[in-house]
DNA sequence: GTCTATACTGAGATAGAC
DNA sequence: GTCTATCTCAGTATAGAC
């Protein structure tokens, strides 16, 4: 028999994966990982600590593969732009690489952005990932007007955290994640590309 | 002093777009709408009823708009299949009259489907009218793989409701909502046009 | 028909014995 | 480190006043 601790982070995990945060009680996960209840509060302070401490062991290695693959990219290129499939290909492989390797996990990492009102556990552990992708995304985009860019970015965010959620209300062929960041990707890099409006700001 | 039953729908409305569904209590709301904590449950039954009157009272008008543009536009079309930007406007431009007359009810809306899990009341009160625009948007691109073009769908939903809830991470300019609209849809269309992957299917 | 008072169950959190 | 007991507050249900 393992560690308390690991027991109920490994239901934790599933259970908020599938229910999502706030509709998973601290009961069900104690009663899953078969330990006491105080043991929760012992080992990880508040029901919010344990999600931010899961958050922690999982995202933070995929943020850093994903930090890395843009390292990568970025000195391949000797100060040249990255182009947009190259930015979002460095965020989405290693995502799409975890969920291979754990299907719970991308769900849950979808699951925190959706479920909405986490702004601590978010900004915490994705915020500074994120920013450095905004960063190669302006680069990349230098004509597109501040405000058009930022809302793409927003868009962009929306439409990354809603797909790892994984569960599409219209019934989409269950494929494999890879190919659905593909997808994705595809999907992403033309809304970018698209011709910026003319009404406040005029492209370069 | 007007109807209870108005004061907490007021009340209701206006604490579930600040906070969300689940982060308010009925005890919030009765002490804004100062009525007794019974009264929720006499004239509406439950905490998620509530919202369903809500969505129901707010939401329902706006997908009548909604039909009513598509409807429009396809009989000015007289058959040929409409353009994605055409679909994509019907849908969003009452959003966005709605967003001007009532700022809180498209912050709701977007809440209802960011946060997650409350499939009963998207499934009733959008998946009607989604369906119908999913339809017009899969005559628009008739050379679209399925596969792709299910996870376009995807990607758009996610991107919908994350501009909706209206409070960006990265801030944005706060603009009217009429040209954040027309950002999404310049983005959305052409990300739907974008080229397919080869893996899978081959376009026509 | 409406509203009030009050009680019930289950949630997260905490103190203190062991 | 662990467990029991308990606290507060959530949503819910009902009995009864007007």
């Amino acid at each position: 028999m393992i560690h308390t601790k690991d027991k109920i982070i490994e239901a934790a995990e599933r259970l908020f994966a599938e229910q999502g945060y706030a509709s998973t009680s601290l009961r069900q996960i104690i009663a899953e990982a078969a330990v006491n209840l105080a043991s929760v509060h012992y080992h990880f302070g508040s029901k919010e600590r344990l999600l931010d401490d899961l958050v922690h062991r999982k995202a933070d290695p995929v943020n850093q593969a994903r930090l890395s693959l843009l390292d990568a990219s970025e000195s391949k290129a000797a100060g040249r732009p990255l182009s947009v499939e190259q930015i979002l290909n460095a965020f989405l492989l290693p995502t799409a690489k975890a969920a291979s390797a754990d299907p719970t996990f991308v769900r849950l990492m979808g699951r925190i952005h959706a479920e909405g009102l986490m702004p601590a556990i978010v900004q915490k552990h994705f915020l500074p990932t994120a920013q450095r992708f905004v960063s190669a995304l302006r680069r990349a985009l230098p004509d597109l007007p501040e405000a058009e860019f930022l809302w793409r970015v927003h868009f962009m965010m929306g439409a990354m955290s809603y797909t790892m959620c994984g569960t599409p209300i219209f019934p989409a062929a269950i494929e494999d994640f890879h190919s659905r960041m593909e997808k994705l990707v595809r999907f992403l890099s033309a809304g970018f590309r698209a011709p910026a409006g003319n009404g406040e700001e005029k492209p370069a």
